[in-house]
DNA sequence: CATGAATGAGATTTCATTCAT
DNA sequence: AATGAATGAAATCTCATTCAT
């Protein structure tokens, strides 16, 4: 049932095809948006594509196939995107508030980006396991990293993975679609107060490298007691 | 396209047609959540409700407004079930993790409620909007009471609510869905060592650039409950 | 891929649906004879029924179905039509040329059997099988009861019984839908006078009663090099 | 709707091009036989020709023109290989034994003969016919030159041929599809016995009620030379 | 209330054929 | 001559909904 994914596929060259094909997928991705995949009819595609019904199946053998590709492609572009956004950065808070900040502008560039992804669930489980899972496993190995460099408290970093995937996909679902906007970095002030503190090695203390962290307050038989309780 | 919600409507009272109208909805609840909504056809439905076809039309209007009905059913009872197991506790933290406990072990009873709600964003987005709001309401409130309380530090309450909800969303989806369970206690205390970090009353310090991160507010007492019981 | 056959069924008996049901197999057994399965539509049947598209789905869950089951109907009315014909004819003479008249009026009257069942072999090959497999069965039991009667030269009684088809087959073809009609029953004699010596228990003479023609005639070195030879 | 058969027509000469031609043909021909000629789509026959799609319309203006050739083409082959298995032969009954042991064998060979020519009632009737109009035309004039030269008994030479045709067909059929293959010369035996004292010119014995049945005439000499032989 | 036969609009998919290169 | 992208007509099949009983 499931299909390999754009990043598996040798992708021909030629300009010529690649263009209907371009044209289609890009069609999709706003038809499957706005309407949902159940809803969106390949004539929809077509029609939006500016060729005729026929072509999509010169391209795409059915329409779950150009969905998966769709959400695949999706996932790409955003996974490359952040990837870029913070590789320079070397704290690991600016890294999460740079992640959530390229996240939350590629879904209000990318209305759509919820509104396919959300549905995979339904239309192709693996395609849809798979574009969390590899969100994930990025997100697990510089969690790990940071860890490691003792800028993040130590846990589970798979869990701690999903925490703050759901903490950026319900932000971002609230921000990009219910309109009521407060203000991009406002938003992002307020879920990195929750992060940072929830992420700092030693709740209080040590500055160290750690440049979120020099809590340096007191009440440590308090906190060793959180530790030892929580 | 949107319909008004279940509550808004007079429902009939015969207890004989409730029998048959709960049928229809237990059997709808679970075709839904199986194969989707646009997938699942009314024949499925009074299949697996054990009544003919014509019968729901007797009980509904039409398939959106079943549908509709189970959304908001579903997180009525969700909501309920959580505030009954929420409503003695004092402490934020532990009203936190009962609430994240309660939620995944609903998921993990009714399997199909993930399945179903997110289809409603296509179905009905009132009811989508609705079942989200109501959660996020309830949740703001809990939060503000919390933060006047000193239990919490001060930030938007709303956006927090989604951070929390976020977390609970994505970590239910992966504890329930995705099979490999590292039990269910172990995910909430890594859960629960970010947001008990990310929400205590008194920053660990430095504000920094951030603009929503200085509370400085007293409340020991209150921080105190925490740390004990948490 | 092969479907119970009609006669495997067991057919409700309520007339209600019935009615459309025999409505749909007579519209399908005509379209199929005129335009051929491939060429045939759904619409096409449904329209020479008399009932709506959708009508047609109610009682067939597809169009092979449909087909295999007119051409199991027209199979096993043709074989019972001859049985009945031959059921007191004692001489096997008299149940050949019966058996084909039979044969021969069935095709004229039903002129899409011969179009209809030819197109089995690639619409169902089960089916296809089966038809000519019944055939076959009943023609190869009576011919070796005929043997053992002495009716009948021995000789491999499947190998003979699928001559004697094809010559029905054949000839009917011939006759029913080449259009030039020399008349049935010269058509008969012809076909009867091949028939009747290629069958005659001793190839050459004297009737008398020898039964399974017990050789007996003298020309031994002829017949043996008949026998080598031919 | 019938269109003018190959042999009508004037083929192109270039050997370049008939290169291509055949190679069309000869992929046709098993496309054809495989998957039915309404399922056989163009895509399909040049895949397998190992041309591009667009050069099947440079050799041939539609799908039936190819199909039609391809019957006619096989038609003839096989009349050709019959006359010339027979072209020696004096003796009636060898004549119809080679003759039938050709048949077999050539529709061994070409397993798809009968699919293909079993189609062509519903692709173009005309083509259908002269199928089997030509190869009754040759048979009809061996078998009165036969009955001239007191080889075979009076009958009506075209019924005759059908019937002689018709159990080649069947046991043709039977032969090879139908893959409990009892061995050709036991199959040859067996239809051989029939057809030899059916065709006998002096019919054994036993008039009878059978009104065709009284030839009488002499010709005893060419009988025991076909009883010899044969 | 309950039923289920009947409907027909609409969706996906196939493919013979054209045509610019 | 050869190519293959593009076309759009037509076919199968699904299913929400109606309605007479």
């Amino acid at each position: 049932m499931n299909r390999p994914s754009t990043s598996d596929r040798v992708l021909p060259v030629t300009p010529r095809g690649q263009k209907t094909r371009q044209k289609l997928l890009r069609a999709a991705e706003s038809v499957f948006g706005e309407k949902g995949y159940e809803r969106a009819s390949i004539a929809d595609i077509t029609r939006k594509g500016g060729v005729a019904l026929g072509t999509f199946y010169v391209y795409f053998p059915d329409k779950q196939s150009i969905f998966v590709e769709v959400v695949d492609e999706l996932g790409e572009r955003l996974r490359r995107l952040i990837a870029e956004a913070v590789s320079g950065l070397k704290d690991r808070l600016q890294v999460e508030r740079t992640g959530l900040r390229t996240f939350f502008e590629f879904a209000r560039k990318h209305p759509n980006l919820y509104r396919v992804v959300r549905q995979a669930e339904f239309v192709d489980e693996a395609c849809y396991r798979r574009y969390y899972d590899r969100f994930a496993r990025g997100y697990v190995s510089g969690l790990t990293q940071a860890m490691d460099a003792g800028q993040v408290r130590r846990m589970d970093p798979e869990v701690l993975a999903y925490c703050l995937m759901g903490i950026g996909d319900f932000l971002g679902m609230r921000w990009v679609m219910w309109e009521d906007d407060p203000g991009l970095e406002r938003v992002l002030d307020t879920a990195m107060a929750l992060i940072r503190h929830g992420l700092e090695p030693r709740p209080s203390s040590k500055p160290g490298k750690s440049p979120a962290a020099s809590p340096k307050r007191g009440a440590r038989g308090a906190r060793n007691a959180l530790r030892t309780l929580a």
